[in-house]
DNA sequence: CATGAATGAGTATTCATTCAT
DNA sequence: TATGAATGAATACTCATTCAT
């Protein structure tokens, strides 16, 4: 026995960690197959080998797990995303990753859409965890200005106000996900990527039409 | 004696299809604020006045009820679109007309939204009537792939694929709903539809930009 | 047109009486194949052709519908029976040919064996009409215990007394019918009825034992 | 801390079937009083002093608890009757042994009855378990067939076919327990072991008249 | 800490019966 | 008198949550 070593069952201060992660990743998959009202803690709690009421120690009541289920997805998505982001330095190729890397992740995760449509679906009454982790996140907020007017300085962007090219971009991403998961047609991530980045940087427009419809706009 | 009039009480043939609307309505109200599970139909039938028994002389199933109702609200939503679009002629300004009068219905009935959500959350197994709705109409696959074509024959859109012009489209519509509706942000139609051509139409690069990726992608 | 038609719509008297008997015989299949509470009324009502409130003229409940139908049904019994015991006079060949009619007509109509068991099964605060029948009906009882007497005095009935052998006779019968519809088991007439009479008539035992069984019972 | 004490609430091995039990017997009589449909399983556990979902802890269905009920009676039955055979040794005595022990259990349970007529009111579709269980003892077959071959070999019995002896013997049992049941007229089991002893092994017929019989039936 | 037996609130659906026409 | 639309009482079953051990 180490000298280091206490008496008694020695505490394991991850173990507490450890099964949190566990139970999360199994309820994941059990909220999304199941829809949250079908989803039967007995059957999460057998899945995993322990008992019903251990399952309550962890998580007090079956929404704070389904809370904490979908809270653990969008972290990890923010990682994967800032992750991809942190790897290149141009802006632009910073877009470029960022969408990439989030298309990747619900191409990889399909079931974190499901669990974002029982969100809502289920807790009507709160804001869904996605957007407010988006609107409560200043920083990346200022991050992407910042992306923005330097394209926009450079010359490379147009002057579209930073807000609109989120709020455009993020709209379009959101619908891609859901319409990929909901529609069941099979999109290959590369072509959609592709087709994506086609129109939102060039436009549906022809040049000329453009100096056409600029003239109308803009008589003067 | 009449020689039209049957024994028994008369049947009034439009009271069928004149309750089954109410209902409906109703119930879409219902749902969007309760969700599926919690939509009660003995508060369904409170509101309408009537029995519960009545209710499910005309839906046999909640689960019916619940189908009609959002079949009625895509019917509408259908029949809105189609009509922006016969009112003119322009191809451009019939996806002007399209994009602009589907975001107007949402914008009048974002309980529809919830609709679509809850279908997905507790009707994982059917396919989204969205969708299905999509998919099965060869007609206006037909009508689009004409616009598409003839604007580019005419030089006013680039040569883009028609099936990734209406996807990329579609998936930014159904995300700005769905983003409208869950983010709580409130964003003024007018603009956003503004916003939304604008990218759509002219991308996000300069023209010196996209000059300089074409040189990149294809050197020769 | 007759000299005796009177103007105006003609008084069908039977009309009555025929509608009624129509839905008895409906009724009896229905209740028959789906129990008492199963039995839909507006099923009734669709298989005669007729609305669900014209049987409510008829029998105001459905309690009274069914308590009709069983008496129809036993009633046509009774009338079965009687007949063929009125075809023969020797007083054995009565007993022969009431058990032969009783068991033909079950053989016949077996659904009446299973609303005996649902008026039971229902409705255990009223007296079985089955047995009602036979207690309430002096005459019969009278008319037995001649033959019984007869047969007795002849020599050719042990002097069993004639409640005992109503009673085991009854019982047998009643047991005979239920056993064949219940146990599933196909049983030909003919067989059933000989073994029956092989057996009450020449009971069991040989002689040699009733004479060894007499001396043990009344040693004197 | 003991070598074989499990973490968590120790089961108790025996409350299981303890309780299952005791929700069968007091089943039997609420069923048999109110009828299957109208058996509130509210008031079952009531009565149990539990609650309606433990109830449904050991049964998952109504219908399963029903025929839970009627199988452990129809157990007791067998048992009673098997035990009865097995005190005496004479194959004459075991028939009396088993037909008394018979009547004597339906005579102390009359409810039984009440439960094999629901049986087949509610659940036409399943082979009534009262036959089924018959049919099924093949070893009890035999060993009817061996006694019946004793008695006939000993000259105690006339050389009647067990199938029909066998038949007619249950058929006259099971009508006369539905018939004391049913009649409401009370039969002391006495008397009524008698009768049926008395026509059964001597049957109804004087020597004189069945000689008589015989040379009709078979002339030379 | 872990267990799992017990709880009990919550709800869709059926169908005999009524009654306006 | 016949019709059939409307009624509403009545009930099995689920499952998150608790708590004795």
């Amino acid at each position: 026995m180490s000298a280091t070593r206490k008496p008694g069952r020695p505490v394991d201060p991850d173990l507490h960690e450890r099964r949190r992660k566990q139970i999360l990743d199994v309820a994941a998959s059990l909220f999304a197959e199941n829809g949250y009202a079908n989803a039967d803690t007995q059957k999460l709690a057998d899945e995993l080998g322990i008992s019903k009421g251990t399952v309550f120690r962890y998580f007090p009541t079956k929404r704070e797990l389904f809370a904490a289920t979908i809270e653990r997805a969008l972290e990890q998505l923010q990682h994967d995303v800032d992750a991809a982001v942190d790897l290149v330095d141009d802006p632009l190729a910073k877009i470029f990753a960022a969408i990439t890397a989030y298309l990747r992740y619900f191409d990889r995760r399909p079931e974190v859409v499901e669990l974002m449509i029982l969100e809502r679906a289920e807790f009507k009454d709160r804001k869904s965890s996605y957007f407010d982790r988006h609107d409560k996140c200043d920083e990346k907020d200022e991050r992407w200005r910042l992306i923005m007017a330097t394209l926009v300085a450079d010359g490379r962007f147009r002057a579209v106000p930073a807000e609109r090219a989120r709020s455009v971009l993020g709209d379009l991403l959101y619908g891609t996900i859901f319409s990929n998961h909901m529609s069941g047609r099979p999109r290959s991530l590369e072509e959609q990527a592709e087709g994506l980045f086609d129109i939102i940087f060039n436009g549906l427009l022809t040049e000329a039409e453009r100096a056409r419809r600029a003239d109308v706009d803009q008589p003067e």
